[in-house]
DNA sequence: TATATTGTTACACC
DNA sequence: TGGTGTAACAATAT
């Protein structure tokens, strides 16, 4: 499940490899994942040959000049003022392959991606936009679930994108202080913290497995309203967001689901969550059984004992 | 075959 | 009206 830490790290390996390379042709296999203009990416619309004939037409040639990142959106810059917008929801993946490496990357792919068997050689059915470079390199778009999205738009529709418009302060930027993050959430008085934290609004880029880990080091209980929290408390919160994310963009995200690096790679974060997906099992510091709850809708982990 | 999955938006409700 | 909570939605593996 891609959060922040996962997203920064595919942006940055993105940009590595990607920069200054030229886009030779491009191929879409699934026209419902890509759109041009700014508007919202509706889910059941349906999408004209004429629209995925001017998407590829506007990529051809295009050089990338950078990959960036707001939130969890992954901006590509390429020359001629074009920017690409890609959301990976919950199971999209780039992989990238350099010609020479092509082999080698497949066999380590094959080798790594045990989770999902279709996805066994590249392309695959999950395979739904193909980019192929003018140096014979190659960046796949895979995405089981097809929740994920591509959006095409020009510079001055950049600044019209809704997605934006919604977003709250970057967790890792200097303005994002503990002072800022507490006018944030009186916002919110009333909800549940762990629903606050993932509420792009107040901050971006948490979701569902990074909440419960930065309220476990925070020893705060995922359904506690923010009015109940002590000072103490919310500094503690705001310290781990800071805390947890690095580590976790350090260790290139979690592998939780299907996230997979650029190369094929697992991220070794999982190896370092304390309550995320792991319910019944014993608490690393305490020993106490992890218990969840559902909040919205969605489940939450927690130690009954470590956190208050 | 029903279910669980998650980020995000749409919408109903005070 | 604005803030809040919840349902709906995408598609598929298990």
């Amino acid at each position: 499940m891609p959060e922040l830490p996962e997203v920064e790290t595919v942006v940055r390996e993105l940009n590595k490899k990607l920069k200054n390379r030229i886009i030779a042709s491009v191929q879409v296999n699934a026209p419902k994942m890509i759109a041009v203009g700014p508007d919202v990416v509706s889910n059941r619309r349906e999408v004209s040959s004429s629209q995925v004939l001017k998407f590829i037409k506007l990529l051809q040639g295009q050089k990338v000049l950078s990959v960036k990142r707001r939130a969890k959106l992954i901006i590509f810059e390429f020359s001629r003022e074009l920017f690409l917008l890609v959301h990976l929801k919950m199971t999209g993946q780039f992989i990238f392959e350099d010609q020479k490496q092509h082999l080698k990357t497949l066999g380590k792919y094959r080798l790594l991606n045990k989770i999902f068997a279709p996805l066994t050689q590249l392309p695959s059915k999950h395979t739904h936009v193909v980019f192929k470079l003018r140096d014979k390199s190659c960046l796949y778009f895979n995405d089981v679930r097809k929740f994920g999205y591509l959006k095409l738009v020009s510079q001055s529709e950049l600044a019209h994108v809704r997605e934006f418009k919604d977003y709250g302060p970057e967790p890792l930027a200097k303005a994002f202080t503990l002072q800022k993050f507490k006018t944030q959430i009186q916002k919110r008085k009333t909800g549940k913290i762990k629903q606050v934290l993932m509420d792009n609004a107040v901050v971006v880029g948490i979701g569902n497995i990074y909440s419960d880990e930065i309220l476990f080091h925070a020893k705060v209980r995922p359904m506690r309203t923010p009015a109940s929290l002590s000072e103490k408390e919310k500094k503690y919160i705001f310290k781990y967001i800071l805390e947890v994310l690095k580590k976790a963009i350090k260790a290139k995200g979690s592998s939780v689901g299907d996230f997979i690096r650029t190369d094929g790679n697992w991220g070794s974060m999982g190896k370092h969550h304390f309550v995320y997906g792991r319910r019944g099992q014993k608490c690393k510091k305490c020993g106490t059984m992890i218990e969840s709850i559902k909040l919205g809708g969605r489940t939450g982990s927690f130690c009954p004992k470590c956190q208050k």
